[in-house]
DNA sequence: AGGAAAGTGGGAAATTGTGGGGAAAAGTGG
DNA sequence: CCACTTTTCCCCACAATTTCCCACTTTCCT
């Protein structure tokens, strides 16, 4: 039950500060990131990435060309990260270039999950698609 | 339950370093590794392993055209891998070159299964896909 | 204004990753 | 069968990265 938009950015490690905000709203300071749809960043409770990950695994094989395809897209390029106790995770390199972060990003929580965009990336998704909301 | 994807290199020896995160969920330190589907390898953990092998050969016969196909594209090229002490395998030249493996190289885990691709032709997996994904 | 909480940065130890030497084993040719 | 080359294996040393921790700055709230 997580909602609102933040400003963040990446620390020269790498390090990406989750505000208090949302951070009040995550059980654990355990969190599952993984690749989005529209080049951001997903980042789930591990339950509910459980949920996610198994319904992707249990009606497939790897025998099957799309199955194979969701599994890398999805459950491949997930990572546990741990929220430090200065309230930062790490986010992982391969995701950090898939997300194309940079320094500024955007953090959002969604209800169930929140989102990493790269602060220009997100204003173009929204500059692209402006246009076609307007009806 | 292995997941994450690394960036990973090949030495001049044919090494390829597990990564940390990856090894600390495999159980023992063997791996049987072999052909996967789509140009890239499969790494099993023995028992995971066996049940697929069992699997391919116990329903099938030699004298089925489509076994023998599935015996030499999976069983045939199949062997076993040790981690050494430094947390690295050794990736065997004939499945090196089966997977394009050169320098730089992606190992990812998918849950019960560990997948090799060299970067490059990893790259060319998703150009070749993007498109149809967006469904 | 003052205290508490939130955010930021960076040092240093521990772990992980990289390369390569050299002995042993395997392969090759006369 | 022996000499020679190549590959594999085992080990160590160094480099890079990650982790852990602490201290400082800024913001928020009363």
């Amino acid at each position: 039950m997580v909602i609102g938009e933040y400003r963040v950015s990446l620390d020269e490690k790498g390090r990406l500060l989750i505000p208090a905000r949302i951070r009040s709203d995550v059980v654990g300071n355990l969190l599952i990131i993984t690749r989005g749809i529209d080049q951001c960043l997903w980042l789930f409770p591990p339950e509910e990435w459980n949920s996610i990950s198994e319904k992707l695994l249990s009606t497939t094989s790897i025998f099957q060309e799309k199955a194979r395809m969701m599994h890398r897209r999805f459950i491949a390029p997930a990572q546990e990260v741990e929220i430090d106790k200065a309230g930062r995770i790490m986010v992982p390199p391969t995701l950090r270039e898939y997300g194309g972060l940079k320094k500024d990003c955007i953090i959002m929580g969604i209800m169930n999950h929140l989102e990493i965009w790269d602060d220009e990336i997100y204003r173009t998704y929204w500059s692209d698609r402006e246009a076609d909301f307007q009806e």
